[in-house]
DNA sequence: CGGTCTCTTGACGGAGTTCAAAGCTAGTGG
DNA sequence: CCACTAGCTTTGAACTCCGTCAAGAGACCG
């Protein structure tokens, strides 16, 4: 498969782009490969990067000061992943950002996005509507984290993504949901039982 | 005062705009004025406005099944509100918006919005930016709900908005917070105590 | 005034946490 | 190819934070 396959079907989306323009954008990313366990970024740093998972899975995530952490992001293929708040102001982030499995990524620093932005400005629109998109999914977490109880989060969230329980260790999915690994696992003998 | 000082002041954090891109926005924006206790938009709805706060005090919120509310945001002088998601994509809205307060906005609608940055790109930054922020700020906003008790939630919020409480009530507050409002008071009752 | 909205207080109950221990699985090195 | 380890999941008991329900007391406004 051609290494630029999936990002162009995923801008095609929103927008789209002349040939001329798609090579562009593949010369300007940068394809890069990392091992399992590799840390991306950690709490302090600046983040440099905005990253396309070609193949592959990352987390990104809080973690406080008695070691309590909370997931916020699983990206798979197809999703990008950054601090986008350090990356956009060059301040220290507070995510930390962790390969879960071997990965090929497609990689923008902050000098190679403002050169694609500016050759090609009707990307502007392409990355303003992940950055809503992104919003109006957190806005109805937020909701579904406050009002819905630890096991219609674990039924929502094997809806929305089918995929990720079969690739992450559950302990991540409950610090994702907001609930202790103990009890996912709890809810989930629960359900097993019910459904028999 | 002029009508449009705030948003001009708002505007220029993010970009530098001539007297006469100026006048533009100024003859874009509609003055609305709407009385407390009104609401903006119902669930259901496609929300067709976004509007920046001259005056006053607005809520959006979600209200699930049970009629238990969420609170997303409490919008005053110099923010804008909107259920963005609803407003770009003319879909239906998951959101309800409401004056707490007699409210002057200044109100763009898409094709208000559209004429707007097709006449001034460069603020595309402007909306940008502030949609990276709402997001950044609503990612932090997650983390503390799921990491951190009520008090320090409730703590943290009068840190962050140390005007809103003198302007709503409390229990909005609690719904903001992710909490009961007879715990908010608890926890209200139990800090004076502690601190006298 | 009288009704409506708001905040407080207390008793009780429950959803979820914490801690500890044990079983399970997969990877790793000898 | 087996033994060992490290990480993951499960289970149970005790506990706690917070929700629910109910009642009362202000405060505000028409």
């Amino acid at each position: 498969m051609d290494l630029f396959e999936r990002i162009h079907a995923h801008v095609n989306r929103s927008c789209r782009l002349s040939d001329a323009d798609l090579d562009i954008v593949d010369g300007l990313l940068e394809k890069r490969i990392v091992k399992r366990k590799t840390m991306l970024l950690q709490e302090g740093e600046v983040c440099h990067f905005e990253a396309f998972v070609n193949q592959g899975c990352i987390r990104s995530y809080y973690l406080d000061e008695n070691g309590f952490e909370v997931t916020l992001q699983f990206a798979i293929e197809d999703w990008w992943v950054s601090d986008i708040a350090s990356f956009h102001e060059q301040k220290p982030s507070h995510l930390f950002i962790e390969a879960l499995e071997d990965c090929e990524l497609l990689v923008l620093n902050p000098a190679t996005k403002e050169s694609l932005l500016q050759q090609i400005p009707s990307l502007e629109r392409y990355f303003r509507l992940m950055v809503q998109r992104n919003l109006s999914s957190l806005q109805s977490r937020l909701f579904k984290t406050i009002a819905t109880s630890a096991q219609d989060k674990y039924l929502d969230f094997l809806e929305k993504y089918p995929t990720i329980p079969q690739r992450v260790p559950q302990h991540y999915i409950a610090s994702y949901l907001g609930i202790s690994p103990e009890f996912l696992s709890k809810v989930r003998t629960r359900m097993a039982r019910k459904s028999i």
